[in-house]
RNA sequence: GGGCGUAUAGCUCAGCUGGUUAGAGCGCACGCUUCACACGCGUGAGGUCAGAGGUUCGAGUCCUCUUACGCCCACCA
């Protein structure tokens, strides 16, 4: 306990009580307790590639809300952060932060260091990958340092001592272990396909992570020749594409081509015959209603070649140029293979949009560009986070099949969602699923495949038949660690072995950050006290991925969904309802500037508002608000105090018991709210209830308080009470102040303390009737309006009230009537029987100015 | 094109299973140095609940359609 501050401020409380929180261990998981007393909580890791934005703040105080309210309910609350630093993205950002490249060819060095300070201008320094993993782990911590400040900040009731992080040894091990177990119940395979390709950062992609962006395009009509001579025009937006042409395609009850089927067309420029054939996903409508089929323009492409079982005529490297090619073999047949290959010399090497150009000059030239070039719009895939547009190219990938789609709709209805429309997403992403999940990507600073293929004699690699390690030495690296019965000497030689070269997608480590966090197979013990989790907090934009993707793994893993409970958070718009982003550039300031204005609790307050689900407008005003709050929480305590509590005194007076029967009714209501995941509503019904207590009863109470005698033991006892409740009911949402206020009269912890309880409240009450407190304010509204009215001061003495009103609320009157009196300044105050409430007020005459 | 969500005072939002004159805060206006708080207190003015139909004794609340916005999915020649 300390002393109530003469002028109690809000300054300083967050350094205060996060030093204190460390110290204490408030928020320390006690792994004694049982799974059932236990409520865990699968936080998002955040990106460390990205910034911090008002966003992040938003969304994790949510999970805070309820990790805190979990905990005043007596759960053991598991709450670990962790960092996502694996991926795709985390390169990037290394990339340009450090200014370097990877270039794969080169040896390591060990003097290697990034210039001080990166010109932007300059040509990224190329560096082995190696070198480029440690870059990695020097930024990393950086980064992840930058973020921890922040939370403790924020007041996340964290666990620190449990964090973890995507590409550390504990995830590394449980995701490889994840994988190991897939490929060995034939779950996780091997095999080449066309693959969604990023030529920029040369990987391929998922389908999960894709987006669409509209770009300018034309069409072509380009001039086949038709099996009779005649021209056949064709439409298309990738004329560069013509040298992989396998095939033209019409819808099969398409009358213009219906007698085409079956014959062959002959490619301009290269002379390539190609059959013409029918399918359904040939739209009549589009360009002349025949397309070409190339390997591969697009997923249509790809879905025509494997179900019309088409030839590869591959053009695109993997740096998204058009690789050298011999024309007049079996793949590029030519009528005339010298022109063929004339033409195809002026593409070869160039990037895909320089080769369209190129094409296109050669075309007319040609004169085989049928009118005029149409320009139009049309939607591209990218990478969510690339710069060209998507390639499709064929290589050796790993992949995990998905479960049956009924198995996976069953888990999503399994699922509690908060809230519960956001189910449907799930379900739509799941219905519209094609073929198996893609987790390989060309990358270097990720997990990789625990995974080496054997050389034969001939020095082949056999991509077929890998060579799994085994669980027992995980976490491995296959580019440094050897295969069971290999030694360092046979890595890349005939009859050795050769490392899978790529690493996991970011969501296969990601799926299984339950799995991370709670200990699997690690620390059996802790898992059982864990898992399945409680709670999983997330953005509604990462269902299709990280939610998905999680319940898949644990239902392989488990049997079982990773979680009861999906909490789904919306996020920050600006007034326009325009999504925040930094492209958009209507991004806010940086939450730690926003702390510094408005101080945790107000941030907090701000962000509590949002319900979940919903998006809420970005708006500092509302922190302002909060602040507010929190400072009256000060002031309002301090005064409650300054009569000197009693706790466990009697409350005899019927106002100090009718306003713990309204109390009683609150807390009913917020816990409610509460176990909905709905806390906005618990902040609003609180904070509503707070105002009025200030502004009624404690007005009311203040003089009797004073006093002395029973009356003033019962105010005493009951502010006491009320103070207790009110300041716990606030404690998830203004962490720093509540239990500011707390230090003042209680000892440990408000965070620690229980939940209050409304029965509880109800027998403090006794014989309460809620009727009296809200009479009584509205008898005190009119007399102040009274005054308002009179322009008097709030202290200007009344000569006499009379209050019309029915029986039963007289009786109200009568027995908060001295409160009135006193609240009020009221000389005389009198009752009279009606129908309708009504109180005519007689002000005493104004003293003389001066007197 | 399909799905989901949102639309209530100038602004940010409540309004739970349909029930008397639609609520809060901010902002605005007018007042008040009231011994917790001027980072305050009091009072007040602001709304044909997006639009059109319908169900009902009764609709902001239920149904249908329309409009606008947001997100997800699909299309991508």
């Amino acid at each position: 306990m300390t002393q109530i501050p003469e002028k109690p401020s809000l300054e300083g409380l967050e350094t205060k009580w996060r030093q204190r929180w460390e110290a204490d261990g408030t928020y320390r998981f006690d792994r004694s307790k049982t799974r059932a007393e236990v409520y865990s909580i699968d936080t998002p890791p955040p990106t460390v590639s990205g910034t911090l934005h008002p966003g992040h703040v938003f969304s994790y105080t949510h999970t805070d809300l309820v990790a805190r309210y979990q905990r005043m309910r007596g759960k053991e609350v598991f709450y670990p952060m962790g960092w996502d630093d694996n991926g795709l993205n985390v390169e990037r950002r290394v990339q340009l932060m450090t200014g370097t490249i990877v270039d794969p060819t080169l040896p390591y060095d060990p003097d290697f260091t990034p210039p001080e300070k990166v010109d932007k201008k300059a040509r990224a320094i190329p560096v082995s990958r190696p070198n480029f993993i440690e870059l990695c782990e020097q930024v990393v911590p950086e980064l992840e340092h930058s973020y921890h400040e922040l939370w403790a900040t924020v007041g996340l009731s964290v666990d620190w001592d449990h964090t973890y992080t995507t590409i550390g040894p504990k995830a590394v091990r449980t995701s490889q272990r994840g994988f190991l177990r897939l490929a060995q119940r034939d779950l996780a395979y091997r095999s080449e396909s066309p693959t969604l390709w990023d030529v920029d950062m040369k990987t391929s992609v998922a389908q999960a992570e894709l987006a669409d962006r509209e770009l300018p395009g034309a069409y072509h009509k380009l001039v086949f020749t038709g099996p009779d001579g005649s021209p056949l025009l064709v439409d298309t937006t990738r004329p560069e594409l013509l040298p992989a042409c396998v095939a033209v395609v019409a819808h099969p009850d398409d009358e213009r081509y219906q007698p085409l089927f079956g014959q062959r067309a002959v490619t301009p420029l290269f002379g390539a015959s190609v059959p013409i054939v029918a399918h359904e996903l040939a739209d009549p409508e589009k360009g002349t209603g025949i397309a070409m089929i190339c390997t591969f323009g697009d997923t249509t492409d790809v879905t025509w070649w494997r179900e019309l079982s088409l030839p590869v005529r591959a053009i695109v490297q993997r740096d998204g140029r058009l690789r050298p090619i011999s024309w007049g073999d079996d793949t590029f047949p030519s009528t005339d293979p010298a022109a063929a290959q004339s033409a195809y010399d002026e593409l070869a090497g160039k990037t895909v949009k320089q080769a369209q150009a190129r094409i296109v000059e050669l075309l007319i030239d040609a004169g085989k560009i049928d009118g005029e070039i149409r320009p139009i719009t049309h939607a591209v895939k990218f990478w969510e986070n690339g710069s060209r547009p998507l390639e499709i190219v064929t290589s050796q990938q790993w992949f995990i099949r998905y479960p049956p789609k009924d198995e996976m709709l069953a888990r999503g209805k399994e699922l509690a969602w908060w809230p519960d429309f956001m189910r449907v997403r799930f379900e739509n992403w799941v219905n519209g699923l094609i073929g198996d999940w893609n987790i390989t990507r060309q990358r270097f600073f990720g997990v990789p495949f625990p995974v080496w293929y054997p050389i034969d004699s001939d020095g082949v690699t056999d991509f077929l038949s890998p060579i799994l390690a085994s669980e027992d030495v995980l976490p491995i690296d296959p580019t440094t660690d050897v295969p069971p019965g290999y030694d360092e000497s046979q890595r890349n030689q005939p009859g050795g072995f050769a490392a899978d070269p790529d690493v996991m997608d970011t969501w296969a480590t990601s799926s299984l950050s339950p799995q991370i966090v709670c200990g699997w197979e690690d620390d059996a013990d802790l898992f059982e006290r864990t898992f399945p989790m409680d709670l999983r907090p997330q953005a509604h934009e990462i269902i299709r991925t990280w939610l998905f993707s999680s319940v898949v793994r644990s239902h392989y893993e488990h049997g079982s969904l990773p979680w009861a409970n999906a909490a789904i958070s919306g996020f920050i718009v600006d007034p326009d309802r325009k999504k925040l982003s930094k492209s958009a550039g209507n991004m806010p300031d940086d939450p730690v500037a926003l702390i510094e204005r408005h101080g945790a609790d107000a941030v907090r307050y701000w962000s509590a508002n949002g319900r979940p689900g919903m998006d809420m407008a970005f708006d500092e005003g509302q922190m302002k608000i909060g602040r507010r709050l929190s400072i009256k929480l000060l002031n309002a305590s301090k005064f409650a105090l300054s009569f000197g509590s009693t706790s466990g005194g009697a409350v005899t007076e019927p106002l100090d018991r009718s306003m713990l029967v309204a109390l009683a009714a609150l807390v009913d209501d917020a816990t409610a709210a509460f176990d909905r995941y709905d806390y906005a509503r618990a902040l609003e019904r609180t904070e509503s209830h707070f105002w009025a207590f200030c502004d009624d009863y404690l007005e009311l109470v203040k003089n009797r308080a004073y006093d002395e005698g029973e009356g003033a033991e019962s105010a005493k006892a009951a502010l006491g009470l009320a103070l207790e409740v009110l300041l716990k009911l606030f404690a998830p949402f203004l962490p720093y102040v509540t239990e500011e206020v707390w230090s003042w009269w209680q000892e440990g912890s408000i965070h620690r303390s229980s939940w209050p309880s409304g029965d509880a409240l109800r027998a403090a009450a006794g014989e309460g009737d809620a009727a009296v407190l809200t009479v009584a304010g509205e008898v005190l509204r009119e007399v102040r309006r009274a005054k308002s009215e009179a322009k008097r001061s709030m202290r200007a003495e009344v000569e006499r009230v009379v209050v019309t009103d029915t029986a039963e609320r007289l009786d109200a009157v009568v027995l908060a009537g001295a409160d009135i009196r006193g609240a009020g300044v009221i000389g005389e105050l009198f009752m009279e029987r009606g129908d309708a409430f009504s109180v005519e007020v007689t002000l005493a005459p104004e003293p003389e100015a001066g007197a």
